[in-house]
DNA sequence: ATATACCATACTAAAATAGTCAAGTTTATA
DNA sequence: TATAAACTTGACTATTTTAGTATGGTATAT
């Protein structure tokens, strides 16, 4: 089980931003410089945090992207959505109301995931674009 | 983000032979039947699993599989190491000591992914074989 | 004897991942 | 107003991972 880097560029590139933030717009090109992704990725991922008003753009030239809200207000869940790295642990062959790969009652694991992905939600609905840039964080890249 | 079957199948068949569990060894076929996974992939995992102490074997008509110890001492932890699903959360392309991606720090967001991984980590060292087949899961399959 | 069970290695189809490539449009500013 | 810097869109692709199959065994209870 791991991250896909659509998700993790995501939030690094918000968090760099969100570092970054002066009056002016923050443009891919110096994200790509800065945190090693390539300018052609990051455009995808933030076509997609842009359709979910995650950020809004500036167009030509000195334009660049900025954050809609303030970084508090950005949690990564939010940023996990907008890009569809979504936590599915569970992936039940055919799960219906009734059961689980055909049968007749869900299957015995079938609560532990769900446990799992709820511990996960509410860890990434805690976190927010804040939390990476203050504190202990101050010297990372 | 998700878990592999693997992983999933292997606490599942487990969790099985400890439902089903009495003096006699569980076949594989009957796992392989009662929860629908592929009796040369139970093999696979079966493989792993015994490696790993987690089971031992009886050959033989007959013959299958034991718990090493009782539901209660099996963390799921246990199980995913053995059958290498690991946690790996972050996957920094270069990451020594000093930074990742060949940087002089760690990234911006590398203790985020440390803590998650600790989280769910803490998670699956809390529950046991015994917690899956107890209780609210007593009707499942 | 033999059916039932475990054991081991190699192989592969399909899906997901992690991007790249091409061909634009828009706009600040020199 | 030319143009470079920046955003936009959609298609394409190599690599890796996943989720198994296939094959050919060995061991042992009955």
């Amino acid at each position: 089980m791991k991250l896909s880097t659509k998700g993790r560029y995501a939030v690094m590139a918000l968090a760099d931003i969100a570092k970054f933030d002066g009056d002016s717009p923050v443009s891919l090109r110096d994200i790509s410089l800065r945190q090693g992704i390539s300018l052609l990725y990051l455009e995808q991922i933030f076509s997609m945090l842009k359709k979910n008003q995650i950020v809004t753009s500036v167009r030509g030239s000195n334009g660049g992207y900025k954050l809609t809200k303030s970084p508090e207000q950005i949690k990564i869940s939010n940023i996990f959505s907008a890009v569809q790295e979504n936590i599915k642990t569970v992936g039940c062959k055919k799960e219906s109301k009734k059961g689980c790969n055909g049968k007749s009652a869900k299957c015995i694991t079938h609560n532990l995931w769900d446990e799992l992905e709820l511990h996960i939600n509410e860890f990434f609905n805690k976190k927010n674009l804040s939390d990476l840039i203050k504190g202990k964080n101050e010297n990372r890249v």
